[in-house]
DNA sequence: ACAATGGTCC
DNA sequence: ACTCGGACCATTGTA
């Protein structure tokens, strides 16, 4: 990076959004060309081991169901949950057919009958099956790897991935683990698994120039007991673990133009407690809430927002007469400058790694492979694999300085489970 | 072919 | 009445 324009304390690189992109791009074709290396066998056990208990799952609803319905439709399970088994329905969201089937509306009536346990796991491990298990051992090529299509037309800037979409492989659940582990690396190789630490955080706290969060960053303090420190009026040594839980989820919240509505269903809480924590907060944090006053006030007088290097988001109905929709553009350019520079900042590290990777001699041995809005994985021989985990750390903590550090965690491993 | 519903990820 | 940002994909049911 040749350029590099320093002010108000950070450091960023001269160059604007169009031709991070124009950069980022052959990077990308080089990574759907190298692909993955599945192990079709892990997903082929796992798939048996949980079709034999969707059987038994399916035998077990019927019977208390006391008829055969399709599993698969939401119309059908409405119907026999609410009309036939008589389970009430206050409370539960509503779809434009009827009563909504979701999951998180069947886990508020869990308890009123056997039969909605055995529907949930029915319907995760139908979803890991249909999904992942069946899908993706075809997708594999003679190597047994797997290419992605990855994709920049989004509103925020963001990189997609499709066909498959190596994006939203299950992580958390009971099955997460073994299904990333069924992504290795090849014989003699490693994977370098390199996250970026609460990327949107730092963002909107450089963004919002907000002091508390600036200070924090630096401390090195962790951000979720710091938070639940402020809201709840305690110290941060007194904090509990379901005090730490809903701070998160209000760290969360910011980024995403939170309202006490959406932080209680998040979480679980009443609208009134969760309006009180989001003031709470506020006072705490000006800066924020002045960079979310300025967000919208922006949008509104220029019908767009745009992030640290310039790409715009048009918001053409955030004056809409319609409350709703203008609320939720107004949402929308609270979130995109913050999602967007986090995801031009990974782009960034992309173009600069593949760089280094290239001009060291690492090129032909070490490749990219993917990229998941805050992470990159990277395959490398095993015998140099500190070297490279090194290289890629500190390529990303220093593509760009912001007005607090950015750290990055690093996992190896032998295939993606272990490298986290 | 398309909308609705639901679910996975960051 | 309705509600937290951004994606992709599977299935059902209707057109």
């Amino acid at each position: 990076m040749a350029k590099i324009i320093e002010k108000l304390g950070i450091e960023i690189p001269q160059i604007t959004a169009e031709e991070i992109n124009d950069q980022v791009k052959p990077v990308l074709r080089q990574m759907e060309k190298a692909g993955i290396k599945l192990d079709c066998d892990v997903l082929k056990k796992l798939d048996q081991k949980l079709s034999l208990r969707l059987l038994s799952l399916e035998e077990e609803i019927f019977k208390l169901a006391g008829r055969e319905f399709n599993l698969g439709s939401p119309s059908q399970m409405a119907e026999v949950l609410f009309r036939e088994l008589k389970l009430p329905t206050e409370g539960l969201k509503r779809t434009k057919s009827g009563v909504s089937t979701a999951a998180s509306e069947l886990a508020k009536v869990s308890d009123k009958s056997v039969i909605i346990a055995p529907i949930l796991e029915h319907r995760e491990l139908s979803k890991l099956i249909n999904t992942y298990l069946r899908p993706l051992p075809v997708l594999v090529d003679e190597n047994s790897r797997l290419h992605t299509t990855y994709g920049m037309e989004t509103s925020t800037g963001r990189i997609t991935s499709s066909e498959p979409n190596l994006q939203n492989i299950p992580i958390r659940g009971t099955y997460g683990a073994e299904m990333r582990s069924a992504f290795v690396a090849e014989k003699g190789m490693k994977l370098i698994s390199a996250d970026y630490s609460q990327i949107e955080l730092r963002v909107v706290a450089c963004l919002a120039k907000d002091a508390v969060m600036i200070e924090a960053f630096h401390a090195k303090v962790d951000i979720h007991t710091k938070t639940a420190a402020e809201i709840f009026n305690t110290s941060v040594d007194k904090v509990t673990a379901d005090q730490r839980r809903v701070a998160k989820a209000v760290n969360f919240g910011i980024v995403y133009g939170q309202t006490p509505y959406g932080l209680s269903q998040a979480i679980k809480i009443s609208t009134e407690d969760a309006a009180k924590y989001i003031r709470e907060y506020f006072d705490v944090h000006t800066g924020i809430k002045n960079y979310i006053s300025e967000m919208i006030e922006m949008a509104h007088r220029e019908g767009f927002v745009e992030t640290l290097f310039g790409t715009r988001r048009y918001l053409p109905n955030i004056n809409s007469h319609m409350r709703f929709i203008a609320e939720a553009e107004e949402r929308m350019a609270i979130n995109m400058p913050v999602q967007g520079t986090a995801a031009e900042i990974l782009k960034l590290a992309m173009i600069e790694l593949d760089k280094k990777l290239s001009t060291k001699n690492y090129r032909l041995k070490t490749s990219l492979l993917l990229t998941v809005h805050d992470e990159l994985v990277v395959e490398t021989p095993a015998e140099t694999v500190d070297e490279v985990a090194k290289i890629v750390k500190e390529t990303m903590e220093g593509v760009v300085k912001l007005c607090v550090p950015i750290e990055v965690s690093l996992g190896i491993g032998d295939n993606w489970d272990q490298s986290k």
